[in-house]
DNA sequence: TCTATAGAGAGTTCTATAACAGTGAGTGTG
DNA sequence: CACACTCACTGTTATAGAACTCTCTATAGA
């Protein structure tokens, strides 16, 4: 009875476990999961902890009921809750996803002029370029382009960006940043991203601008990063207590 | 037992009229509520009855429940009718553009099964569509339609969209919008929109769909969006103290 | 051939009962 | 006086069983 000694409530594994079998594709998206009543004998739980189990994978949209015809895998997506300064790749994990990063490339250069008016560079003015590719189930979904200011550059240029956010090297090296600013467009996907996203061109995309800021109103961080539409989407919940933005995940 | 003769069901019932009580003051901001076995009793049903009603609220985020210490109604009365629950209309308006609505359809018909889930309607169930084209700038930028759910449509389908919101005109029928759901993904202008847009077919779009709900969880409008993304972009600005998004004009 | 009725199977809502887990005030002891 | 303990009260998570509604299909009747 009632939880397992010290863990997680029953409801919540036993979401956790389909979560997991809907994510590896163990049930395809479109397909009908088991009958509530025959999950919740396999769980060996009652009907109603099974289903509230259910609820939990629904309010993360990851299926959808229908009365009188079962209980299928969302087509599309999944998702939810709220926070600030989270990255795209953060929002991922949370959602559980296994995000993986290849760097592409990192070298300090001159700043491209819009790249330079960005980050307020003086013309010629060197940064650090890092370009990276986000792998997520096991496809390549995002292309980002990220330019990062000197000095703080160079206090993060040899870390290991497979493993470590660009956030995570920021606070490290004991930058704080204080607010972001992002733009999202829609647009085709271009040749040079399509090279890394294995898209055909002209895929819709959503092309996401965004530049972080330190406390002291200094820009640090010029983003540049082009999503693809048939995998990522943006949701927003808006309450009377406030407001959440997501990315999500399409199937 | 079981639901009340064809009605609504009795946790949904439950939550209603404690929404009411909470909206008019009855139950006042911060004060706690009656214990949940005290509640139970006094509307004559289970623990468990009581407790989805409960999670209705929870989800509307009306109360806030502290395991151990009790049951509260959320804070901030003020956030209640807060500008996070603004239409992409609305923000444009703000930053001072001028836009324009054209009224291409307003009918009542059949919802058709997509719209009728969002909706939660029976099948065969009729609703108001209502078909809009934003302009801006003086060119079409936005092709929009909206499903709004009976008897609430029956109250506004012979306003005047063109002058009048339709949150506008929610609220003045009486309806209380508490909390909207929005996903927003990049795709391609469809021959049908870009009639109405004056745009190549296959421009760049974003595609917003929304469900809003009122203060007892019920599904009140579904507003599919078309948006052009040579006109428009979505602008975020997170900072450590919450997060804002708007809709902008690309200049 | 068409219609409508029946029924099986799915999700949904509810009753009734029990035990677990967090909080905080009161009580006792050293 | 300080500390630890107990206990009542709160929300939380389970059990077991029943009856409801919705959907779709197959069968019977017109």
């Amino acid at each position: 009875m009632t939880p397992d000694a010290g863990h997680e409530a029953r409801y919540r594994a036993i979401a956790a476990d389909l979560a997991a079998k809907i994510r590896s594709g163990h049930y395809a998206p479109g397909a009908a999961l088991p009958p509530q009543r025959e999950l919740s004998a396999s769980y060996g739980v009652t009907l109603m902890t099974l289903r509230q189990a259910l609820r939990e994978l629904s309010d993360e949209r990851l299926i959808v009921q229908q009365p009188g015809r079962g209980t299928f895998v969302a087509p599309p997506h999944l998702a939810y809750q709220l926070d600030s300064l989270r990255s795209l790749v953060d929002d991922l994990r949370k959602q559980g996803h296994d995000v993986r990063t290849a760097v592409a490339g990192r070298a300090v250069r001159r700043a491209p002029a819009r790249i330079a008016a960005e980050l307020r560079l003086r013309p010629g003015d060197t940064a650090l370029r890092l370009e990276r590719v986000r792998e997520f189930a096991g496809r390549p979904a995002v292309h980002q382009v990220s330019w990062v200011r000197r000095p703080v550059a160079d206090q993060i240029r040899d870390r290991d960006f497979t493993a470590v956010s660009l956030y995570t090297a920021l606070a490290d090296a004991g930058v704080t940043v204080a607010r972001a600013s992002e733009a999202v467009r829609p647009g085709l996907l271009d040749p040079a991203a399509a090279r890394h996203l294995h898209e055909p061109q002209g895929s819709p995309v959503l092309v996401s601008t965004r530049i972080t800021y330190t406390l002291d109103a200094t820009p640090v961080v010029s983003d540049h990063a082009t999503i693809l539409g048939s995998m990522m989407e943006i949701r927003t919940e808006r309450a009377a207590t406030g407001l959440s933005l997501t990315w999500g995940a399409t199937s």
